[in-house]
DNA sequence: TTGACACTACGAAACAATTCGTATATCATC
DNA sequence: GATGATATACGAATTGTTTCGTAGTGTCAA
């Protein structure tokens, strides 16, 4: 039979933030969430907690209730998101012009030479799999 | 002496496609930017002729009231607003990791192999300047 | 067993983005 | 100068996002 599969939503701007945190941290209980955002801004307890229980309701993260102090962790996966948030940007602000994203990114300046060393070789390896 | 720069804000999701519409046919009626938008999804004209309002007052496009039907232009530039917004996303998804969003893009696998010998060549140059 | 404490649940305020209805002004033309 | 078409102005409803206060519950040490 045909499953019915519900697609996570785009995560909003503090939703990203806090699947980062998991991503680099795995599982996290609400305080542990909360310790890293307050690495950037004053944030309540509460805050944190609710954004959580949304996340959970959509589907961007699960949650392990067996201990006192709930564990979340993402339920969707890093690479995945972001290449959905780039399609996006790149369709919204791009008309679809992949390699223009591409030169801007390449324009803000930020990049090494071992940066760009690493996206030539990348590229490289493109072109193989593309033959 | 120094000159106040009120600097505008990012674009919302509707805001930027508007923008693109302007980047795209130059200075445009609120009618015409309507019948762009149409083109994606119905719009009522209020609706259209609100955004530009809204647009003028932040500063992202400038208007002419010269004639009956206004001109509006967009008021900052293309090139500027994407290097912007792409920034932003490197920042919030990726950490700061440029090389990384630059593999999600490669990945998203809509690229043809003279886009990416293009992207290849991009590079190349930029490694002339950094130099 | 009770009081302090850390936790979850949840409603709702505050704020931002989007959409539209209604009022009003301008212009062409009869 | 009345009328119809088309314009702008603007308030406000709607929806989405972020933030927090309050209430209630379980745990544990004294």
């Amino acid at each position: 039979m045909k499953r019915k599969v519900t697609i996570p939503p785009r995560p909003t701007p503090a939703e990203l933030e806090i699947l980062r945190i998991l991503w680099n941290r795995g599982p996290c209980s609400v305080r542990e969430v909360l310790g890293e955002l307050r690495k950037a801004r004053p944030t309540g307890y509460t805050t944190a907690l609710k954004f959580l229980q949304i996340m959970a309701a959509k589907g961007l993260v699960s949650r392990d209730d067996h201990s006192r102090a709930h564990l979340y962790r993402a339920a969707v996966a890093e690479e995945a998101t972001q290449r959905t948030l780039v399609s996006d940007l790149i369709a919204r602000a791009f008309g679809g012009d992949a390699p223009k994203l591409v030169m801007r990114a390449l324009e803000t300046g930020k990049l090494t030479s071992d940066e760009l060393a690493e996206i030539r070789t990348l590229i490289d390896s493109m072109k193989e799999t593309k033959r």
